[in-house]
DNA sequence: CACCTTTATCCACAATTCCCCACTACAATT
DNA sequence: AATTGTAGTGGGGAATTGTGGATAAAGGTG
């Protein structure tokens, strides 16, 4: 389980170092790809089999079921862990999530986010102002 | 069941004990993440695991439901019990409660809360004295 | 085939974190 | 009242980690 928010920092190599925590759990081949939110999914090996094989049942009829399945399949990439626990991050992706230098490394229990600082920042003030929503959510898990 | 209030303060390097009697029940391994109220909850592993898992399951689909996820689960972070009884707590969960030194470690049944202390008075002074309109709208729970 | 650009692996340093120990204060017990 | 034990707080040293650079391999191009 990831979980937990870390600050790290985009080096000219297009370098991006994962949690210590997170790295057993990664294994030493990952899949990097396009998120929700203007953020990068980051997979295990294993979970992204799950998810991608999840998508490919998805109907290719509809439309916008074809367009989810292309975000996500086309926009992925391999990422393999090299010997300081880092990632090489893809420049179209680094794009797509409008990255600058310093960027956040979030844990949401199955998957990896990473997050251009600022956007992480924007994200999470408004969703934290909605803190009332959350509490009723709560109560609906019986927490 | 934890049960009571406990004044600490969280040193420079960023620890808070926890009260003795509260430790047995935690186990060396807790979860602490982002609380209502801005305050901060401390979970069991055990306690964390269900409530987790919950979360999990909502749909990656749908935006709020992600920004709940995201609160709460990249929120978190797992806090070990040093030899001393002491958790660390990461600049961005200090943040969160806007905490300074002085803090307020409060059980509540099957979790445990951390405020600033100066949150926790005021919050305190308000609740008690809308303690007797409370107590009507807790007739209407059944309580 | 030679050259240049890019990619990968390895190494080094500085900073941070983690783990263990020490000291003081207070409480309970004899 | 003294002593023993427990708890709160702080600090020191070792290990880990973040980050940048250097060198070696790979790949593409003229």
């Amino acid at each position: 389980m990831f979980i937990g928010e870390y600050k790290y920092s985009i080096d000219e190599k297009k370098r991006l170092a994962i949690p210590p925590k997170f790295r057993q759990v990664l294994g030493k081949k990952a899949v990097i790809t396009k998120g929700l939110d203007q953020c990068l999914f980051l997979y295990s090996a294993k979970e992204w089999g799950v998810l991608a094989e999840k998508i490919s049942k998805m109907p290719l009829t509809q439309a916008d079921a074809r367009g989810f399945a292309r975000v996500m399949l086309a926009g992925a990439m391999e990422a393999n862990i090299d010997n300081m626990g880092r990632i090489l991050v893809p420049d179209y992706l680094k794009n797509y999530a409008s990255m600058e230098k310093k960027v956040v490394v979030v844990g949401v229990y199955n998957r990896i986010e990473v997050w251009d600082e600022s956007k992480w920042q924007q994200y999470n003030k408004k969703t934290e102002s909605a803190v009332g929503d959350i509490a009723e959510k709560l109560k609906e898990l019986g927490v």
